[in-house]
DNA sequence: TCATTAACCCCAG
DNA sequence: CTGGGGTTAATGA
């Protein structure tokens, strides 16, 4: 795919008609890092916003006693980092790329100047903001109130929505690679919780995990979690 | 109820 | 063989 294709795949570039795509291109060039790279550091983010085109990104936070947070994770299409008091939520925080990704480093000034040529795209940011503030909100609801089981089944229900691949009738595969040490950081436990955990859901059907892979009942799912709450 | 510790197995690199 | 990942059980906050 040619590189203006690429960029109008990017959610938030929807809107934009392909001459403006091709500015983007110009002043956003393709940019490569390797898995493993630490893409934003907390304090050193400057005024840059990040397109994701191909790969993997975990945002995440760490505590004092150097436990990590994931806070997201994107995929492509999505787009992070901070310009001036436009956030989208990376703050303080560090980036990882968690296999070779291609993004996109687009700075301030170009960023303003399209938007002021083309105020569909600031609505479109404004949309896709708002949707990552709400889903924020609920998770933030859902970590405070709830014990660890339905934690872990909002978690599994939202990654189902987010990568999940429907494959043998009302069980969906969730095919995002994570082990359970990357479900714990995302919930605020630890491994071996959620590996009883896990098997304890599982006794009672609601999800199904093989090597690797972890498959959940989404209407069970969801039963279970409004009956418990 | 859950974190912690620790011991174990499994498997891919 | 080594290290990462998954599982289970005991203990104690």
């Amino acid at each position: 795919m040619d590189k203006v294709g690429y960029l109008s795949r990017i959610n938030i570039m929807e809107v934009l008609p392909r001459q403006a795509l091709m500015e983007v291109d110009r002043d956003a060039p393709m940019n490569v890092v390797t898995r493993g790279t630490t893409i934003l550091q907390p304090g050193h983010q400057g005024d840059v916003l990040y397109l994701l085109k191909e790969g993997r990104v975990r945002v995440y936070k760490v505590s004092a006693e150097g436990k990590e947070f994931t806070l997201a994770m994107l995929g492509p299409g999505n787009i992070f980092g901070e310009i001036g008091s436009l956030s989208t939520g990376t703050e303080g925080a560090y980036a990882e790329a968690l296999e070779d990704t291609v993004l996109c480093l687009w700075r301030k000034p170009d960023v303003e100047r399209i938007m002021q040529q083309h105020p569909q795209l600031a609505l479109r940011v404004m949309e896709v903001l708002s949707h990552r503030l709400k889903q924020m909100q609920e998770l933030l609801g859902h970590m405070a109130m709830g014990d660890v089981r339905s934690r872990l089944l909002y978690l599994l229900l939202r990654l189902a929505a987010e990568f999940g691949a429907d494959d043998d009738g009302p069980w969906t595969l969730i095919s995002a690679d994570l082990t359970h040490q990357d479900l714990a950081a995302m919930i605020g436990t630890t491994r071996e919780t959620v590996s009883s955990t896990l098997a304890a859901l599982s006794r009672e059907d609601l999800v199904r995990t093989g090597r690797k892979e972890i498959r959940v009942h989404r209407t069970r799912a969801r039963e279970e979690l409004e009956a418990r709450s």
